[in-house]
DNA sequence: CTCTGTGCAAAGCGTTTGCAAACGA
DNA sequence: TCGTTTGCAAACGCTTTGCACAGAG
């Protein structure tokens, strides 16, 4: 990871005033690193470079980050949800198959206008297919 | 529910090798009155229709109604998964705040190029808000 | 120093499984 | 009759909680 990276999720934390903490740092690089994870692969991986972590803590990190939207659970139907960094991207392919998750270039997306009495936030589109791996 | 509707459920159950049991067709009943539920909240509704049902029951039917496309999980992040008659709309308005889920019409969508290496099997567009109930 | 976060072990809950009996085809 | 489904209870596995200690601010 570089340091500006490391920086930036320092100033992340700090803005929602949650304390910066190595175990979180950790966390936060490896969903950075790797894409779209479930707690299982996170903690797993997080395991590798800080052997005293538990899995309850990255359980309760993982609800304070999402509380304060530093990161988004997606979720393939049929699968466990993922996890990544919030970013501008919100479209989605999802492998039915094996549950992997890729973001792709969002396509410009309106509520229509049946929804009007709901105040939207946010807009997710998905795609679910077979990825190239699972296509063989 | 009309008698029209249970025949429509019956064929359905036929077409993928599945036996028409009551305890089927209340759960299908439930799912379509009342629109998009979780297993919880389609046990306690069928219960009271059908008081032996057990809760396995329950499981083991949305699985194998999943398995044949009969239905179709739907998941507001943050909230539990929720199941619906499978039918033609794929975009949804989910309810950040209650976890509501209401379908839409659908706007067209087409994956874009990005994705050409995936075999697309499904689009699903969600919109998260704040329904208005919650708006309160 | 104070309050938040961590780690551990236990508790909690939703979901699944095994099995015998009941049932649909 | 044969294979599937049901209902029950036990088992499971993921997630949460309580608490004492460590660490950030």
């Amino acid at each position: 990871m570089s340091s500006s990276e490391r920086t930036n999720f320092v100033e992340m934390l700090r803005d929602v005033k949650l304390k910066v903490t190595p175990q979180r740092i950790a966390i936060l690089e490896q969903i950075q690193k790797n894409g779209h994870f479930s707690i299982e692969e996170i903690y797993e991986d997080v395991l590798k470079m800080f052997p005293s972590i538990s899995l309850a803590t990255v359980y309760k990190n993982i609800h304070s980050l999402m509380e304060s939207d530093i990161i988004r659970e997606i979720k393939v139907p049929g699968h466990k949800s993922k996890y990544q960094i919030s970013g501008n991207s919100r479209s989605y392919m999802g492998c039915s198959v094996c549950g992997l998750v890729e973001n792709i270039e969002t396509p410009n997306k309106k509520a229509p206008s049946s929804a009007s009495k709901w105040k939207i936030v946010d807009t997710m589109v998905m795609f679910i297919g077979i990825c190239p791996k699972c296509k063989k």
